[in-house]
DNA sequence: CTTGGAGTTGGAAACGTTTCCATATACGCT
DNA sequence: AGCGTATATGGAAACGTTTCCAACTCCAAG
């Protein structure tokens, strides 16, 4: 029962020796003769000694672990992203706690807190806004921070790397695509325009239309939150509205998912009667019959360097990221074209 | 740069008291004149007070820790699982540091020892094999243990409460309503026979096709490890061998994907030329069409109750587990009929 | 034989908490 | 007035490390 659990001192006594050379042997640091080195090893394997991360971490100030902070971990982006960190921390021997803000940015400052009295090295986070104000009580106390995904503004005003994908020549190539090969009346499922990527992913939207000569009309723009309820009615009334349009572009899976779902509900072949693409490619886009034009984002790559980002001397990346005005790390998409974008059907 | 993090002796200084005195206002336990209280919630507000779960940890023998660990964090069931386990431990208060064992053993034994030095409060884990050394090394540590899918024997073994699906009755409910179809030639897409999954799942199977005078032929039963190319590589030789099958039962959403994915290739049609089932729902299988009928495992509440067997008085569990045998909590799976099965086209 | 350095070693302080224990104060009784 | 009790408070120990510093041993050079 009470089996108080075996301390450095203990291997110390067992070894004969004291304390301060326990920990040498263990940390391989300063010099020990090699007799009283074996002669600790053999002392730790006997008694089965595991250290204690929380003596040394409060000893050394330092805890080797991150926070992850994603809005949601079932969803495939974020999980290749977790998966990119994970890979990376494991590399680099620190360890990840992990939270979901669920899209609350009230959840998402108690998470922040935790994760300070925890004293992480650091944390990576898909934030629901990067300019919440505890972000900014973050690094003031000292916690460094790297941003993923969406959070530009955040990143200026916090004075914190980021790491992004380049969402803009995404849309751009999907709409350049579509409009390739024939589109002009062209839907867009958009996320909500209060989030930076919502706004971004619409602009683009837009803008690469005009570049193209083709004007823009905003009956074919539509909004939706970010479930999936909202999704498909957003996916429902523009098929409903403009039953003119041949070709729909989807601002996220979500969308992209409410688009098919909503064309077979409405009987459209797919690309016959409508094309379809997306922004993010997630693996039942494979799948779909059709299979799915996708704009994929290194959702891993971006996990990756953005915990390289944040562990890689710390200091000198916010720094570095300060002076240089927060300019993000830009990871380029790609457009995977399968088989669900055609030529329009009635041209004009 | 040398800016020294504020410690609760700061607080006292600052309030004029003593730190026990800030230790019992911060922590509410004790008591404390309201006028000292008073003061020592502003000093603490005023310095920006960040108490140190480091140091709180070290003296309480307690982290609020819980490691997690899973195959593959991007695998929808994981992936949901962990969503579950986020969701009961945030509810307690608990952190959850979170790593990939990718399916090997060494890895997995790693990221055990090192979640020993953190002194987690307890692991929960979809482990490679339950049975593994360092499960037994983790439980003589102290270390509280919850299994979740696949760990039978794992459990056993160790003596932890261990969570899972009925996957027995999953499948069986899958070959019942195939074979009420109609069915009497059903392939089966099987796990490794290594895994304690991969053999349950086969065995169900065949036991029920015995059970409903179906005789099982084993050239229908084709086996494949968990990797995405073996499972189509699985696929593909039981389409081509068995050109008589007239529905095929997939054991994972890997290999109902892959099943998906060979049809297509064989110009097959779906549910016409042959019906296709599969353990595991997962988000795509409402997208594909023919949408695919599968067996809903319910991980989010496996995650959510494992996490819960854990934290509500481990000991209790742990020795209830020991006491019963390790009887498992067996979680219900579904049947979710979709458009994927329909009657065979040649009968007999 | 003395001196000095190199190589080993152990004691003790520090990291930031919580909590036991002792003390101090106030107050209501007898 | 004296006493007992309840409430408030602070000092100090403990949790498990790391590392500074001092001390000790050994041996070679003077």
């Amino acid at each position: 029962m009470t089996a108080r659990s075996i301390t450095i001192k203990d291997v110390a006594a067992a070894a004969g020796v004291g304390v301060a050379t326990v920990s040498r042997v263990l940390s391989g640091s300063g010099s020990v003769s090699p007799r009283t080195r074996e002669r600790v090893l053999a002392a730790a394997r006997e008694l089965d000694y595991r250290p204690s991360a929380l003596g040394r971490s409060l000893k050394l100030q330092r805890t080797g672990a991150i926070g992850l902070l994603v809005p949601d971990v079932t969803d495939p982006f974020c999980a290749e992203l977790v998966a990119g960190v994970l890979e990376c921390a494991g590399s680099l021997a620190e360890h990840v706690i992990i939270d979901a803000s669920r899209d609350d940015p009230a959840r998402e400052a108690e998470i922040v807190d935790r994760l300070v009295e925890q004293r992480v090295d650091g944390i990576i986070a898909l934030p629901t806004r990067g300019d919440a104000p505890h972000w900014a009580t973050a690094r003031r106390v000292g916690l460094s921070v790297a941003f993923v995904d969406h959070a530009t503004r955040g990143a200026d005003a916090v004075g914190a790397p980021a790491v992004l994908a380049d969402d803009r020549a995404g849309v751009r190539s999907a709409v350049e695509y579509l409009v390739g090969l024939g589109h002009r009346r062209i839907g867009f499922l958009g996320g909500p325009a209060a989030t930076p990527t919502g706004r971004l992913r619409a602009d683009a939207f837009t803008e690469t239309l005009r570049d193209l000569a083709v004007t823009p009309d905003s009956g074919l723009l539509v909004r939706a939150r970010s479930s999936r309820d909202s999704a498909y009615a957003a996916a429902a009334s523009l098929f409903q509205r403009r039953s003119d349009l041949t070709a729909v572009l989807a601002g996220s899976h979500l969308l992209g998912e409410a688009a098919v779902l909503v064309a077979r509900e409405f009987d459209l072949r797919v690309p016959a009667d409508v094309s379809i693409a997306m922004i993010g490619d997630v693996a039942w886009a494979e799948l779909c019959d059709p299979p799915l034009t996708a704009v994929a984002r290194p959702a891993r790559d971006m996990g990756y360097r953005a915990c390289e980002l944040l562990l890689r001397d710390p200091n000198r990346a916010g720094d570095r990221a300060r002076r240089e005005g927060g300019r993000p790390v830009v990871l380029p998409t790609e457009l995977i074209v399968r088989g669900s974008c055609g030529p329009p059907a009635r041209t004009r």
